[in-house]
DNA sequence: GAAGATTGAACGCTCAATCTTC
DNA sequence: GAAGATTGAGCGTTCAATCTTC
């Protein structure tokens, strides 16, 4: 881990002065990925909150669920398939038990485990994805869109190899 | 804002039941943007915790004040640079300061601005952007890199126009 | 002792309110 | 009254601790 980062493929350079020096594409993606993340998620947060009361976060957990077989999935699961943690996962749902979009639904096999399962009104509730779209897939292309797939199940994997 | 989003370009559909039933590849694109970057700002987070005992909005900051003319910028253009509200700002610059990193400095025409000046130290800092570059750039190509920082450009444009 | 889940504490961030200067 | 900046309140999130069941 601490070992210097080996400079093979990464037209960047250091400055005399040790400030890099990126390229103007290196920097537009770099700050574009964060600009991007965050432009998006806020329009969307914004929207979904005035829109349903709900956040980004619940929403993303009832779409989970609703591609879910059985539309249910164990907590820890669930937790898991939205990136989230645990302890955040188990307050959200308990927001939407609130709500009635889930229920808590005790496992046959294991005492331990919480099953979490779309309602009804949940399930209505997960259709509402047209403002994700409108966001962000009516501006890209299918070439684009493609190696956005590409590049981010790349950028996502397990470990960045051989380092 | 509330007229039905017009479905043009968009190869994905909406199941009987009403749940959007989205292709593997706008699947992997939508999911990869949160992920990746969920999963590199959280690396680099820990890596620069651990290392530097700085957050990433501050190492980020640093970098935005070490790019700019004299090494310095106005609170408020900082926030600009970075995304981040003013406030935040604020209280990340009261950060750096603690740690001697920048320095508030009266800007001359107006008694109201502060200028945020990087110091020596700071500059020093905001050399270790390598780990950016490791979790980042490294993985990528010319071309994926090419498409990113031109997608993203088009995701943070001011607005979708049209709608 | 490990795994699933919940709760308390702390951090990062935004929004609203306030103060000062234009 | 608007703009630059700071402060207080509150939300979303993670980490550590706890409880229950395997």
């Amino acid at each position: 881990m601490s070992d210097r980062p080996s400079i093979e493929r990464c037209p960047y350079v250091v400055g005399d002065d040790g400030v890099a020096r990126w390229t103007e594409t290196h920097a537009a993606a770099w700050t574009g990925l964060l600009d991007a993340h965050r432009a998006i998620t806020r329009a969307l947060e914004t929207e979904l909150e005035a829109e349903h009361g709900l956040s980004l976060s619940s929403v993303e957990a009832l779409g989970r669920l609703a591609g879910a077989e059985q539309r249910r999935l164990r907590l820890t699961a669930l937790a898991g398939a939205t990136g989230l943690s645990v302890s955040r996962t188990s307050r959200i749902v308990d927001f939407l038990e609130q709500r009635g979009l889930v229920e808590r639904r005790p496992v046959a096999d294991d005492a331990r485990a919480v099953e979490v399962q779309l309602t009804a009104a949940g399930r209505a509730q997960a259709t509402h994805f047209a403002s994700v779209q409108k966001r962000f897939f009516d501006q890209l292309d299918a070439g684009e869109l493609a190696t956005l797939a590409t590049v981010f199940g790349r950028l996502t994997a397990p470990a960045p190899a051989g380092s």
